[in-house]
DNA sequence: TCATTGGCATTAGTATTGCTAATGGCTTGA
DNA sequence: TCAAGCCATTAGCAATACTAATGCCAATGA
């Protein structure tokens, strides 16, 4: 069975006050106060059951015994900090290179990715812009973030944001905020987004709308899907985490209550390196600016 | 500024955990969950800002960060450990030596050190009783418990007890359990300490008595004189934490609610060396045990 | 002689950390 | 298809770390 050995704040305090001779000078260095260097290394006497210094007015001494100890525990410490400090990245000569859908930087990385870098200052920042999810093969991102089929995620994806399909568009062109019917959606000029199943023709199927759909503009992505409907061109059928930001700032419109269920979806991947915690943080960041969008969205189109 | 290293158990389980390539079989050589394990691991890879093991179905291998690190962070613990054993003294081979006074040894050490034995089976005590302060120079005991004037006592060394001194007789030899006037105390056969300001004159000019008195017996020790009362001898003016067994047990009485101020006491010093621990660890025990006495004492004088 | 100073010891209270229990996710093998 | 094995995560509670405050003591200087 393994002893555990005595916590290394423990001999860090011993080393140190052992070093100067004084607790009190020994709390300065490791920034901590004289009483939890006392404490400290009376604890670590207790441990070890035997005194490692005698007290003296006005200072200390070493025991043999804490003379003994003391070249041993301060190779060991120094071994320890020699090994973090190699293995510390300076901040500031990391850089997180960051694969996206063009959606995404374009609605969240481009108006907010300056307050992520705010509270990373010392972190570089490589924004790649893809459209279609063969282009991010080989491409050594340390965050990837796809949009894709469930079936043709990587392996180790996650989903992101709320899954919702909705149909929006600008205020505008509709000239109303009642709830519409698929009737009368059908009859303004419709906006497709190319390479996903969650289309015009799905969205007939889910509402039992048999008639025809004019669709007048296809495009390749769901931010610009967005880009198209915030102009009046149409009526846009897209990612609800997508138009989210254009519903809050009141440039689309929600035009049905009921959303549909997105079959595709935002896959995002972490590449196990040594940027990993850095592209979690990144990761944790986005995830929680998406799910603030949704939420502000939400409680706009219930308000 | 010294920058703090993370705590030696995240190292701790990085090693084993990096020699098992398991978290689990981590977790059952340090005696935690795999859980801590896992929680362990992450705190050093974000404290480090890297990853130190690329996380696998059914396993773990380290990263290059984590092969560097990990020869660095074995010998480091491996010092530590050798150091600890090393200075940990086995137990059972340690002789804790006590030197204390006769009427503690007889009243506290003889009836209840057994006590302190079993709490701490595989420590030796050697107890060494002294009548007179000087027989205490150059004991080399780890702990001493004299009975000193103020003044004389050792530097370093504490007082214990409650410092007050009672009259106590044999409850067949006054026959009454009502508070005596110092008239009526003068009157018996006065047992005196010898060695003590603490005396029969004393207790007179304390009083304000100015009659005779009846010393017909003069012992070396407040133990003796608690012996010689309990025998019926006479009445006694004694220390009372060397009667207060006597006052809890019935063999002895208070002749008057008012105690008189100790001017002499028992002096406790604790030497500083390897013993120390288990010192303070005896010296603790026995005021604990001296005030539980004193204090029963004092709750049947006044119930 | 006495007040001051400096340094260690101790305690109480609070914030932080360490750990477990429970559960989820994922891949592999039967 | 399902069980097994292993890592990840969360909630909750116990244990620890730390500070602030204060006590004690001896040396020093006025």
């Amino acid at each position: 069975m393994v002893q555990p050995l005595p916590p290394l704040a423990w001999f860090r305090a011993f080393e140190c006050a052992a070093r100067h001779l004084s607790f009190t000078l020994a709390a300065q260095e490791l920034n901590l106060t004289q009483s939890a260097i006392s404490q400290h290394i009376r604890s670590l006497e207790h441990r070890f059951g035997c005194a490692l210094f005698i007290r003296k007015h006005r200072g200390i001494a070493l025991t043999d015994q804490g003379r003994r100890l003391l070249p041993e525990v301060a190779n060991a410490i120094n071994i320890l900090r020699s090994a973090s400090e190699t293995l510390e990245t300076p901040a500031d000569k990391r850089l997180l290179t960051i694969s996206v859908s063009t959606s995404l930087a374009q609605w969240y990385l481009a108006p907010k990715l300056k307050y992520f870098a705010e509270d990373h200052a010392n972190l570089g920042l490589r924004i790649i812009s893809k459209v279609w999810p063969d282009e991010f093969a080989g491409s050594k991102a340390d965050v990837e973030i796809r949009f894709d089929a469930p079936g043709s995620a990587e392996p180790g994806s996650s989903r992101i944001g709320s899954n919702k399909i909705v149909c929006v568009a600008s205020p505008d062109l509709v000239e109303q905020t009642r709830e519409m019917s698929p009737e009368t959606i059908a009859q303004f000029p419709l906006i497709q987004v190319l390479g996903t199943s969650d289309s015009w023709t799905r969205w007939s199927a889910v509402r039992g709308y048999g008639g025809g759909l004019n669709i007048t503009c296809n495009v390749e992505s769901h931010g610009a899907a967005v880009d198209f409907a915030r102009s009046g061109t149409g009526i846009a059928l897209t990612s609800y985490l997508v138009a989210a930001p254009s519903l809050i700032d009141g440039s689309l419109i929600r035009l049905e209550q009921q959303d549909m269920q997105a079959h595709d979806g935002y896959y995002l991947t972490i590449a196990q390196n040594e940027n990993v915690v850095q592209a979690e943080a990144f990761s944790k960041w986005l995830q929680a600016e998406i799910r603030q969008a949704e939420i502000a969205a939400e409680a706009l189109s219930t308000g």
